[in-house]
DNA sequence: CTTGCACTCAAACAGATGTTTGATACAGTT
DNA sequence: AACTGTATCAAACATCTGTTTGAGTGCAAG
């Protein structure tokens, strides 16, 4: 039975792996169960078989390309009393994986995805992968602008810095055409995240300052 | 034949507007001729009568709402030597565009679909929408760095500043639900606009100082 | 009235879709 | 060796896809 099942679990993977490469290139919809079993050397019936039909599959390919291509983010414990080394190091991070060519594409693109044709399973990527990113943010900023990290101006400011970062590769395509023949991969991370960095940290001292204006203003009326 | 022709515009337009709206929600492979045409309330021979096919029909879908939905940027001229103004008025206009509730919407839903699932309509929206509005931006900030238009950090702060608007509307689902129960709606344009304007103009000044150092950097070695 | 024309529509088309079926191959058990 | 259960496969399934067809409609010009 364990040479069996070992079959199973072989074609079962090669099936999940063939499964985010189509869905991450086409959407839900945009992709047959055909050509992704032909990208998978399976046979058609595999994939109800294995996973009980296409949406069943997707929603398991959602988990797996998660589960697999999520590198954590960088440790900064060290870096509690520096919250723009943290800062840096953050956009580094993030910027890294937005520009950087590897398989974790396949997850952000699954989740473009699925902003626009919700399936369903865009909750569970939230909860699993991009909350903790945020909270993490959330406390560096919330740190350089001296305010809780419930604070709106925070939530505002991290939409800001995550909002440059995206940009590149959310909107990469149009980049390349708007201006070409210049383009933004691997080669641009440190130029990109030197640009955020700074732009980001002068923005945030600007908003801090304007949110003490705003408080003496209040308090004095 | 006047009134003949009026029929027929008039089934071409309807079936226009309904495109729009199917293929806004579910991209091009994720609706059908059938279902348009039934929201059209025509035949599904309609589409192919009076477009030649669903990817022909696609593509006029996609001029025709952005033709009818795009609200020319704010008139400027007199404000030639106030790049300030000028930049708080660009990111008003924009963060406008992005939150405001309105036909547009359905612009920027072809547009987020057209990003993943290329059918060769992107390079005529980016021609047509998105080139002079970005030249727009990119003479603004050129004004402010005190820099060439084509120099590389002009296009650098150019993503800078329309990634944080547009990442209200291009990640709208996962903010409402990362920043539950706060949403950003039309209620929200001016302290968004606000917040982006200050973070910018202060992160551009930081980047301009920046351009200065590295340049007597390079002229002092 | 008749003719011509542009338009609409129900029906049918070939092809692709997701899914099911029944036969077959294989490994482990008795 | 015979049995059992799982995994695979080619083939067929019904349905849905975009598209074409041909008959039928209403309007304007001859």
């Amino acid at each position: 039975m364990t040479d069996n099942s070992n079959r199973a679990l072989d074609t079962k993977q090669t099936l999940l792996e063939a499964g985010a490469v189509c869905f991450a290139r086409s959407g839900y919809a945009g992709v047959g169960v055909r050509e992704i079993c032909e990208a998978a050397g399976t046979n058609p019936a595999a994939v109800n078989y294995h996973f009980g039909g296409k949406s069943e599959f997707y929603r398991e390919v959602m988990q797996y390309a998660f589960d697999c291509s999520s590198p954590p983010p960088p440790e900064m414990s060290e870096l509690d009393d520096q919250p723009e080394e943290q800062l840096r190091l953050f956009i580094r991070w993030f910027v890294d994986r937005m520009l950087r060519e590897k398989g974790n594409n396949v997850v952000r693109d699954l989740l473009g995805h699925e902003l626009r044709e919700p399936t369903g399973a865009l909750d569970l990527l939230i909860d699993n992968s991009m909350r903790p990113i945020c909270d993490l943010l959330e406390g560096i900023l919330a740190a350089l602008l001296e305010v809780d990290p419930k604070a709106e101006k925070v939530r505002l400011c991290t939409i800001s810095v995550l909002g440059q970062c995206l940009m590149y590769k959310q909107n990469g395509p149009v980049l390349e055409r708007l201006h070409a023949p210049h383009g933004y991969g691997p080669e641009s991370i440190d130029t990109v995240a030197e640009q955020i960095f700074c732009f980001s940290l002068a923005g945030l001292q600007a908003v801090k300052a304007m949110t003490a204006a705003q408080t003496a203003e209040e308090v004095r009326s």
